[in-house]
DNA sequence: CTTTTTCTTGACCGATCGATCAAAAAAGTA
DNA sequence: TACTTTTTTGATCGATCGGTCAAGAAAAAG
């Protein structure tokens, strides 16, 4: 079997994903992921790779811990207005302070979708899955007498994945608060029956 | 006076910005920008000052040569649906192929907007205006009797700005561009009479 | 002319980049 | 025990990073 891994590589994925998230791919170093994950160089080779696979092992990461759990929530309710609410605000009002500032998914984009394939499919198939996951609910509210029949629902669906997306660009950005927690009951408002 | 200069500032400074705009600023390095430029490194430093600064300076010039022009077209108009749509439509469908993918100011929010305060405020600042002339379009389009009176203006200007920079995000990340239409067609809609 | 000032050129700086190598250490197998 | 396999450690690789220096070239001022 050879000799035993010391260190925890989900932990170890997990610090570098919050490096690679607050700092970027560029502006991390490999000395910046082994001070982060306290895992010495050659270790982290043997158990990722190189750097680009380990931030798409990050990227991975936070698709997991960070995405899924907001299409889950959506996914297990007929109230989208609600659930996207309680989803969203907490990442505006400070309350996740030990999390870096922005989407990471959304500095993907714009740092390496251009550069790289393999992130420009994650990132795409993130954003295509929330724009399902919205339309589904957004249906599912309709059923249940929630959501006004005039409304374009998958219209609205497009332009609520797009709403997500520029919130945490204007976040990142260090926009007044009240101007994105404005746009998002705005967007949702448009459900009202 | 001294030797002349023998480049164009402004033309360097175009290379630049094009420069930052593809690769991001820690994707950009000095020989990048000696090569775009045709400026030898020197001759740089003396004209812009440091790799910051060139930054800062590029970012001013986008401004100025892509968003001015927007705030314009807007504020010339009581048609902000025909306006918008003519604006950002051309950025979509690839009639734009000699400029990068993407907004640089969102990369630039993206990117830098966490580490340095001077790219931070002129971000801010350029989404704070956009809003500001957005809600200003619409108002003029009310009183025009071509926007409904039911909407609420400064909700819908907060989450369009919010949706354009949404859509240059999913635009650099690879979206499909009839989703990114769809979603500019729906917030355009809420103002239909 | 000479002097002064500015710009250009190309070499160069220490630091850091991502990545690799070799040897020691720890585990299982025989 | 000895052998094999894997991980760890730390040194090290060539390349490149942002930034600077010094000498020469060009223009205005004397």
């Amino acid at each position: 079997m050879g000799r035993a891994r010391e260190f925890d590589v989900d932990g170890a994925l997990d610090a570098a994903m919050r490096t690679f998230w607050e700092r970027g791919y560029d502006g991390t170093s490999l000395s910046d992921l082994t001070e982060a994950t306290g895992v010495g160089r050659q270790s982290l080779y043997l158990a990722f790779g190189d750097k680009q696979r380990l931030y798409l092992a990050a990227l991975d990461r936070y698709r997991e811990h960070f995405y899924l759990p907001l299409l889950e929530a959506l996914s297990g309710t007929v109230d989208v207005r609600a659930a996207l609410r309680a989803a969203i605000l907490p990442l505006l009002d400070g309350s996740c302070a030990d999390d870096p500032r922005g989407c990471f998914l959304v500095a993907a984009a714009a740092e390496r979708a251009g550069d790289d394939a393999e992130v420009r499919a994650r990132v795409t198939a993130a954003f295509a899955g929330l724009e399902t996951v919205l339309l589904e609910a957004a249906q599912r509210g309709r059923a249940a007498g929630l959501v006004a029949d005039t409304v374009d629902l998958p219209g609205w669906a497009a332009l609520t994945v797009t709403t997500i997306q520029g919130m945490r660009v204007m976040e990142a950005g260090g926009a007044d608060r009240s101007t994105l927690i404005r746009a998002l009951d705005t967007v949702l408002a448009m459900l009202h029956p």
